[in-house]
DNA sequence: AAGAGGCCCTGATAGC
DNA sequence: TGCTATCAGGGCCTCT
């Protein structure tokens, strides 16, 4: 699910419900994600008032007034739910959390605040949700992150540079976070389609116009897929728990046997695997 | 240094 | 119905 468009969508509408609230407690029902979540959580969260919901590559980012952090990584599998208070009985004031969205199962992490629950949920647990000291602790977590590909450092001078002694496959460092950071396997696909590239094309074989257009359509392709909504493969969902509509927009992710859809490319989408991972491309018109 | 491959984990789906 | 195998949006680690 998680790449960097639904990441954003997470950080958008998570932004809107919380910011300026305080927690008021933690609830840990699963401490065993990717990095073990420790026994004093709930202490260091509790009263913190979120300050601002920020994000970088495809980790979101809450920052707290007093200048310290949560920073959270989705992982494969992990979705962010937040469900609101509403008064069951006005009688007796008694309340309940209800959410139809709300997964049954590895609901790990939430978040209580006065009105309403943040909730992280991730079956596979290859996400983490950590606290992070201060701005120090949280830039070495950057460290060995590319420049995002939206920013201004994604830029041709900086493509030409890395790729000039490199022998991998284009498709392997769209996805490689030390080159560029928040692409992910979707998306890199779909970058190379609409950038007419072959994804097994060695990367320092690339032209200056090649990487271009990769240049240029990775903004295009990330800021379409923000535009809409974010991706819901699977099981992505907005924090509302509305699909997003990106899914409608792939060209090649997951199309494989099925026409190239290009205007006047009779191409067909092929499968294959790099790396490990699968790819999608048009055995026609990417060269 | 660069690149290949394995591993962490659960769930959905396909095939027998 | 129930087994088994395979694959899934990520990233870290080790080995060569």
């Amino acid at each position: 699910m998680p790449e960097l468009p639904e990441v954003e969508i997470v950080k958008q509408s998570l932004s809107k419900k919380i910011k300026y609230k305080k927690i008021q407690k933690t609830i840990i029902r699963n401490r065993n994600l990717r990095f073990k979540i420790p026994s004093n959580f709930d202490e260091l969260l509790r009263n913190k008032v979120i300050k601002k919901v920020t994000r970088f590559s495809k980790y979101l980012i809450l920052n707290f007034s007093d200048k310290s952090f949560c920073l959270i990584h989705l992982g494969m599998s992990g979705t962010i739910h937040l469900i609101q208070k509403n008064i069951l009985n006005k009688n007796t004031n008694t309340s309940f959390y209800n959410s139809p969205q709300l997964p049954k199962k590895h609901n790990h992490v939430i978040l209580q605040f006065k009105d309403l629950r943040v909730i992280y949920n991730d079956p596979r647990r290859f996400g983490f949700f950590t606290y992070i000291r201060n701005e120090k602790e949280l830039k070495s977590k950057f460290r060995n992150l590319g420049p995002e590909p939206l920013s201004k450092k994604f830029n041709i001078k900086y493509l030409l540079k890395y790729f000039s002694n490199k022998k991998k496959n284009i498709k392997s460092f769209l996805i490689d976070q030390k080159f560029v950071s928040g692409i992910g396997n979707i998306y890199a696909s779909e970058i190379l389609f609409s950038s007419k590239i072959h994804p097994k094309k060695i990367a320092m074989k690339l032209s200056k116009n090649d990487c271009k257009r990769i240049i240029h359509f990775s903004k295009i392709v990330l800021n379409n897929a923000i535009k809409k909504g974010g991706s819901s493969i699977r099981d992505f969902k907005n924090i509302s728990g509305n699909d997003g509509n990106f899914q409608k927009e792939f060209k090649v992710y997951q199309r494989q046997n099925l026409n190239c859809l290009r205007m006047k490319c009779e191409g067909t989408i092929k499968k294959i695997f790099l790396t490990n991972r699968s790819t999608f491309f048009c055995n026609t018109c990417q060269k």
